[in-house]
DNA sequence: GTCTATATTGGGATAGAC
DNA sequence: GTCTATCCCAATATAGAC
């Protein structure tokens, strides 16, 4: 089918979009990488113009990642210690945001824009219980702070991975270099908080 | 003096780069906003071409970032509970994250460039002592998952307080909807780990 | 639906008068 | 050191043949 284009044009438009930003990327990119000639003007039989496939591929994109659910281990031996459950979906979502990249990378870049793209990502992180799921896991072993004032607990969780995996995407590295498996088993150990004094 | 115009050309690009991004802002902005006239060429008598303007408004941000120590409390009163003193560092770190924001926002823009951003950025935030700074506070006060893995526990905070920051900068508000003092309490809490079972 | 060709604009950069 | 005027190119978008 020809109309196949159309997708291939919003592929090609996604990783370009955030690899180098969406006023650095040509029509005449988006053209070549999807198999047009590149001067044509054929991009423009599939879409009225680039902000039309801004957000096309936005929504499309928002979509693919709120059906697909996280993949982390549901508890299959429930009667593992809390710290290590947490550590798992830490890692989880880590993998999760990784998917969500591209999107905050064209977030960052196009701040500015007309779109609300802040408010749409920001509402599927949102949705997809990245903010709210984890309120319920830290209740199962609430630590005095975390009892006091699950919010601010939660919101620490998710600034911590937010954190983490903006540095290690925009500045190559982690902050001190301490590699996700060690990251993501210190802030569960501190949210649990077992072995105390 | 009327050199000048070239510190008041690179005051009006840091800011347009922060707010809109380089590729965005043409250089007749720039000469619109330094008081130049808006089509003249008159902004190359300063510089030799937009990539060198950039750089030269990093140095110098960088440099003034450099200098200028953060301000907190050196500890007045060294009796105060150690989650009180390390919740007003964390404050003081975050106003100086607001300091480099112009040249983070940057940064993501620009990821793709040339010059190692990333790198100069990472290094005064690193030199700053953000990094290596906060080890020596945390030994103060370590908790066991603290006193095992310092680096980890630096890394947690580091991670914590820079996603925090992003969030609030760029989705407009913070995860969840908790204030940055909240927020500073209950992570320096968690890492001190007072009250505990 | 894709092509070649082209109109058109916006922005980077230079020339030369003042 | 700033101006007016201009060149040049890259990128958007369209026209019309196939």
């Amino acid at each position: 089918m020809a109309s196949g284009t159309r997708e291939r044009i919003m592929d090609v438009a996604l990783r370009l979009f955030a690899a180098q930003g969406v006023a650095a990327t040509p029509v005449t990119a988006i053209e070549a990488g999807a198999g047009l000639s590149a001067g044509s003007g054929s991009f423009y039989r599939h879409f009225r113009d680039k902000h039309e496939l801004l957000s096309a591929v936005l929504d499309r994109e928002l979509a693919k990642v709120a059906e697909d659910p996280i993949t982390w281990v549901r508890s299959p031996s429930p009667q593992r210690p809390p710290e290590t459950e947490l550590a798992e979906r830490l890692g989880a979502e880590l993998a999760f945001l990784r998917r969500l990249l591209p999107m905050i990378a064209i977030l960052m870049w196009e701040r500015a824009g007309p779109n609300d793209l802040a408010g749409r990502v920001r509402q599927t992180m949102t949705a997809r219980g990245i903010e709210l799921g984890i309120a319920d896991l830290l209740l199962q072993a609430p630590t005095p702070p975390v009892k006091d004032d699950p919010a601010a607990a939660a919101t620490v969780l998710i600034s911590a991975q937010l954190g983490y995996f903006l540095s290690t995407e925009y500045f190559g590295a982690p902050p001190g270099d301490v590699e996700a498996d060690r990251f993501t088993a210190m802030l569960a150990r501190l949210l649990v908080g077992r072995d105390l004094p």
